[in-house]
DNA sequence: GTAGTATCGATACTTGAAGTAGCGTAAATC
DNA sequence: GATTTACGCTACTTCAAGTATCGATACTAC
């Protein structure tokens, strides 16, 4: 196996991410400057800009590790799509990660390279996994993804905490009966 | 009428909310700065600076000028709700507002002082009518404010796009359903 | 060993935006 | 006219993102 010559990557990457996340965590993601993030790790600034090219991108990047891929699992369609709700909700309750994910979605509203890195590294492949696992084409996947991640930032951003469980189980209930419209006695929707 | 003496306040307001959507629209709201906004209202920043005390505050008032009071009307609680809907999704959709409110939810995230104002000045009124007008608690209506604006919000901020019709009239089956369960024949739902 | 290459740490710097200070001036009341 | 309050203007402070540079370090190739 044939290396490159010079000095080699030191394995950071795991201690970065800890640190954006500790870091996030106890200061905000508004007070999460990339030289504390750097301070907190026990590096320097620019080896993190020698890594990611924007903070935006280091947040996404550490998304990607936190969240790893979704428990896609259950016998019917419904109770795969509840379970991935309620995996995503628990996601974004855990310290740090909601926080930071909030951040950088507000970040990218108004900057499409940041919602280009976000929409490709984030959500893309859990968009495709849902795809295939429910069989949904992908502006009703699209659909579910604003609704559940939508419903989870909002309740996060105005009051600081994450949704409560009764109240992701209300999230499940009202989605997974738009996935499979029950017959009403005036007849099925049109 | 007596009036406090010095000279009194010109009335700017409604040309820097003017200026602000339209700064907002043509820039974005990253790059809608205070200077930029008291240029295009042909004021002095510092104009802006002894009305409202943060950026923040500003497009809150220009949010809360601009959404007016909610057409809570229809026959029943569905129709109203279905109302309430859609007009929020097409304040949303209209230039320069959708960014606005994005930016300012996404600086209230992790800001608790913005996050108070906001809360208080914009969404309270709103889901105060609507506990009225619908007679649900408080945590319901704000579950559903989460799931309307949080959705709307989301899709606006990752596709730079408003939600197009077709999937607003979604939201509003998937909400209204939600409000209005239909006895299934499992039984209804505990 | 030496040469070459790529990374790291450290310091300093540029840029841009939020918010503040101070001052002269304009428009009102008394 | 005296007082009071708001405006325009310029300059300033503060902070964070991102860049530039340079010496030191850790590896490969010979």
């Amino acid at each position: 196996m044939p290396r490159t010559p010079g000095r080699p990557r030191s394995g950071i990457d795991d201690t970065v991410f800890a640190a954006t996340l500790a870091t996030v965590n106890s200061l905000g993601y508004a007070r999460a400057t990339v030289d504390r993030i750097a301070a907190e790790a026990g590096i320097a600034k620019t080896t993190i800009y020698r890594r990611w090219p924007t903070k935006g991108a280091l947040i996404t990047a550490c998304l990607v590790d936190a969240f790893g891929p979704a428990p896609l699992t259950g016998t019917d369609r419904s109770q795969i799509l509840a379970a991935g709700i309620r995996w995503i909700a628990a996601k974004i309750g855990e310290p740090g990660i909601g926080a930071a994910f909030a951040g950088v979605f507000t970040d990218a509203v108004n900057d499409p390279e940041l919602r280009q890195i976000l929409s490709a590294q984030l959500q893309d492949p859990y968009r495709l996994a849902l795809q295939e696992v429910l069989n949904e084409p992908e502006q009703r996947v699209l659909f579910y993804i604003d609704v559940v991640v939508g419903t989870l930032l909002h309740r996060l951003g105005m009051t600081g905490r994450p949704m409560v469980d009764a109240d992701v189980e209300a999230l499940v209930s009202m989605v997974t009966t738009a996935l499979n419209p029950p017959l009403s006695p005036g007849g099925p929707p049109a």
